[in-house]
This record gives C-alpha cells, structure tokens and sequence, in this order.
DNA sequence: CGGTTTCGTTAATGATGACTAACATCTCGC
DNA sequence: GCGAGATGTTAGTCATCATTAACGAAACCG
C-alpha cells in the first residue's frame, strides 16, 4: 500500500499541519460544525489518527487558542518594551496587529469566537492573556493621552480590533499591500478620534 | 377582543419570542452548540413544541437572518431616500448602524457569523439583502469622494461594520449612552481617513 | 354541547459524531 | 534484522440531537 502522499520527512509538522487546517475548518462552520473527520480529512489522514496528536478536540483547541494568544502577547510585549514614543509604539502595536489580521485571518477569527468552547483550565489562562493583550493597548493609549477614562480607552481598542478584525469579511475586495495601508489609516485615524473626542 | 386580564394567551408573541431567545443562544454558542431542547427551555416550553412554530432548526436560523438583513436594509434605503448632503446621509447610516449594534448585539454577532448554515433557497436572498445593504453604504461614500475606488470604498464599509460591531465584545466597558458617541466618532473618523487617504 | 384548531407534552427513530480498541506498518537504534 | 515507538487504519461504542409520532388539553366557533 503506498499510502504516502507526500515522502517527505513530515516530522513535528503534523501537529501544526493539523493546527492549520482545524482553523480554517473552524473559521469557516464553527467548533461544532467541524467533525474530527472533516480535520483529519483535510490533512490527509482519516479521523481517530488525530488522537496520536492530540488527546481530544477541545484540547486541539484550546492549544489552538493559546497559541494565537500568546504570541499576541508576546509581540506586543516585546513592541512596548524596545520603542521610544508612546506614538510609534502605537504604530508598532496597530502593525503587528495589522499583520497578524493579514497573515492568519482564520486564527484572528477563532480567537474571538470560540474561547467558549474551550474548557475550563485552559480557558482562564487564555482569558488572562487576552486581557493582558489589551492592557498594553490600554497602557500605551493612556500615555498618549492621561486624561481620557481607562473604561473608554479599552471599549476603543476593542473598536480597533474590530476594524483590524474585520479583514476576512472583505476577503479579496483589496489585495494586502493596498489593505495594509488602508487598515493602518482607519484605525489611526479612529483612535485618535477615540482619545480626543470633547 | 378585550384581552387585558391575562398575557397569557401570546397569540403572535411566541414566535418572536423563540427567535429572540434562539438568538442570544446562538450568538453565545454558535448554531451547531445549541439544540433545539436549549432553544424550548429558554422560552419555557421544551424541545418539539418549537415545530409548531418553525419547520425546523434551520429555517429558524433563515428566518432570523432574513429579518435582519431585510430590516438593515430597509432603514438603509430610507435613510438614503430621505435624507440631503451626501455627509449628513451618512451620519444617518452609521447612527441607524450603531443603534442596531447596541439594541441588538446578538442579532448583529449571529448575522455575520452564521450564514454559511442556512440552507441554499433563503441563503441567497439573505446573500443579496447584505450586498444591497453594503451598496448602500458604497454609494453614499462615492457620492462623498468620487475619485476613490469601489473596492476601496467596499473594503473600508466592513471595515466600519467590524468597528461598529464590535459592541459585543467591549459589553459593560461603557454605558450605552457614552459607547454611542464614541463609536460614531471613531467611525466617523475612519471612513474620513479611507476617503482621504493619498 | 360537539368539533376543530392551536399549542403542548412525552416517547420513539435515525444520524451523526467523539472517542476507544484492536490491529498494521514504517523507521530507527542497536 | 529486530523489537520498540510513533503513526495509521478500520470497526465498534455510547451520547447527543434533530425530527417525527401519538397523544392531551385549552380556546374558539357553530
């Protein structure tokens, strides 16, 4: 049985492979639309080998979310801590963001929509670094302009992330190089408006 | 017939009754995490009554997702029809856009999320009421800026949905009254900045 | 009062789907 | 060359769930 569709040495890239197609599967129908079957199915393999990789599919998704979770953080760490005005960190930060919503659209959207599907132990520790994310959002919009509430700097970064977010609803009406700038000018121009409305 | 004694008798109300509460389930879990049983016991009755209402789970979903489009729709074009200045058409639309964001997260969250599980005949009348809806919003800002390309103008429109409608998310942060002003500022500004830009 | 409609109820029924078991195969390190 | 571990496979098992069946009771209509 020459079962091999691809020989190539596919060492630890399964379990990413699998990662990668689980969240197209599940951008597209949701945690529940999506059998073990289907995933396993788009990567090649049928159903129950899944289980070599993972123990279960809320923990595939739930290291799923922490992954995406985590290098959120992590990139907007490392932005905060190497950059000198609190402006070009903001640039940094709508830039990384930017980037993720291009490169990884069907992560950016099982982000925000499934952390109720994963269960509790994991669930708490995502949760936290989403805040966390969001703090250094808040951090640096509070530098940039002390006076203005913390209550309506956070509800006017999550505004921007739904602008940024909002990339694989207009799937293909741009191409990426004219949808960089674009997001990078709304989204400026909407903070600003945010921080120094009356 | 003189009612007033009794609201027990919920002639028309059932109906709207379960699609409010299917609604919020389906916002919350996504179509496939609710079952009908969820559906019946959030409005006091259980599992089959809901086929004496709907033919089924997915032609609730349709019907749910048709209102709303129609709905958007409909105030859009009389927003447009009625109003002057370019400008002022679209402070309407994003007033009337806003207020469906904060009065109606639920709608709005499974509007956008859960078309792909309607089934083909209502898909695509539902497909349509959004494009329709989304060329509403198109011709205004050409009307306002005519050198600026459709398809820049069609990607800046989501991109202004995805910041209106991210209400959901930011539940809590601020009042309805202080997320309102914010949000059309923002939005105000970010479309100013799509229509401007180089 | 009978009869019909309306709106519920509680059992099937039949699919689907997550997960487990039992059984190959391939690649190594030795 | 050989056992071991990693990785697949197919055939259960057991829940859950949408949908239907069969049946009740209140309101409405004559």
């Amino acid at each position: 049985m020459t079962t091999a569709r691809t020989p190539t040495r596919n060492r630890g890239n399964r379990r990413t492979e699998i990662l990668d197609a689980a969240a197209r599967l599940f951008a597209a129908r949701g945690f529940h639309g999506v059998s073990i079957e289907d995933i396993g199915g788009a990567v090649g393999v049928s159903g129950p080998a899944l289980y070599r990789h993972f123990s279960g599919k809320e923990a595939l998704l739930a290291e799923m979310l922490l992954g995406i979770s985590s290098r959120l953080r992590e990139s907007a760490v490392a932005v905060v801590t190497a950059s000198g005005g609190p402006g070009e960190t903001l640039d940094a930060l709508l830039d990384t963001q930017i980037t993720f919503a291009l490169e990884q659209p069907a992560l950016i959207t099982v982000h925000d929509r499934e952390l109720g599907n994963v269960p509790e132990p994991a669930r708490r520790q995502i949760r936290r670094l989403q805040r966390l994310y969001v703090e250094e959002w808040v951090t640096v919009l509070a530098e940039l302009h002390p006076s203005c509430p913390a209550a309506r700097l956070r509800a006017a970064t999550h505004a921007v992330f739904g602008l940024l977010n909002s990339t694989p609803h207009s799937a293909g009406e741009l191409p990426p190089e004219a949808m960089r700038p674009l997001l990078r000018a709304m989204a400026r121009a909407a903070v600003d408006a945010a921080v120094n409305a009356r």
